[in-house]
DNA sequence: GCAATATTTGACCAACTGGTCAAAGCAACG
DNA sequence: CGTTGCTTTGACCAGTTGGTCAAATATTGC
């Protein structure tokens, strides 16, 4: 998608996509104006309109980009590896991506918290069917005694609320946690609870 | 604070208040209008801003009676008292929290996720002061060794974080279990992680 | 029952919002 | 250099928003 037109064309959406995933990642959808995002893009309004038809637009774009990226770590997660790595890695990787695209994750928070109303169908769907698909490969490292018998959708809940608390309160981190960054002692505190709850 | 007058305006406050909740925790407060909180508490606009001087004072008069309930279950863990029990009953009464009260826990992690611009004094302050006092209870645990030596700090993250995941990605957790109460099994799963990783 | 007080409302306003449009600038290519 | 098509913009518009106000209505204390 947006991959035709100009290299003028495609900077320009490049920098608006930009300044629409730090404008609505902050305000949310309803929250943010055309003026602000146009203004961070350093564009006039209607010449950012000339690029995107509409608000709505440049948000489905966001997330519809930012869903993708969602999904692919835990695509990724290997049934034929060791479990605890395979875990852990995941974990780690979601951290990771807390720490360096807060942007994104606040952006997904924002409209999961509003009752996903422009993602129902992806949510319902594609993550849907990943996370039960996950969930079984998590049963079957189970089934061969391998990891302990922890609810797998919870499991899933809980790598996933561990790690985008970091990215989501990051304002509520940094009050508690001020001049120091928190992730070296997130990670570890993550691979002990994960390890804790994994072992058989 | 909002003690005084007389009953017409305490019910009306209260309802105003309720109406307020309902719509500042789905939008934000950027994202809602004073119209819909009227609309929502059944009131018309100038009625409305009869009992309340602006959009902002109702959300504000939401959030500072938000933040004391919010507090309270921290301060109430007893230094005195068993350090697991302690720990793992703050941790079930703020998963309750997110079941009966999701959409306090929603207008908070809004205000959050957005900087917690107009809550900024208290996370900074109170919060803090608090959380550096429950920290310190902790380590204190820890030197009798009656607890393992996970960071306090990462510790009631951790617990803040699985528990207001199931208020705050309502709309995620009912797409992937529909026709299903998550509480009973996230319960469950918050206890052995807890324990897991709280073990000498 | 009546005056004082509290409550409610329709009409209104200025600022802001998403979005349009015609005209102006600008790049590239023959 | 001139034409063609891409890019940018100032001016504009209709709908929404937060908030006001005077007048109407209901309530209360006597």
């Amino acid at each position: 998608m947006a991959k035709s037109g100009t290299r003028i064309q495609k900077k320009n959406q490049a920098v608006i996509l930009k300044a629409g995933l730090e404008v609505f990642s902050q305000f949310g959808f309803r929250g943010s104006t055309i003026d602000q995002v146009a203004n961070a893009a350093g564009l006039s309004k209607p010449n950012l309109l000339y690029y995107f038809p509409s608000k709505k637009a440049i948000y489905t774009a966001l997330l519809a980009q930012l869903l993708e990226d969602w999904l692919e770590p835990l695509k990724a997660m290997d049934p034929e590896g060791d479990p605890v790595e395979e875990l852990l890695a995941y974990a780690k990787l979601k951290l990771h991506m807390s720490r360096d695209f807060p942007r994104e994750s606040r952006l997904f928070a924002n409209e999961i918290i509003q009752g996903a109303p422009r993602i129902s169908d992806v949510i319902h769907g594609d993550l849907r069917s990943l996370v039960d698909e996950k969930a079984q490969v998590i049963r079957g490292w189970q089934a061969e005694g391998k990891i302990s018998d922890v609810d797998p959708y919870h499991l899933i809940f809980s790598i996933w609320s561990l790690t985008q608390h970091y990215a989501d309160f990051d304002a509520q981190v940094r009050a508690i946690l001020p001049d120091q960054d928190p992730f070296p002692d997130a990670e570890d505190h993550l691979v002990r609870m994960l390890c804790g709850v994994l072992k058989v």
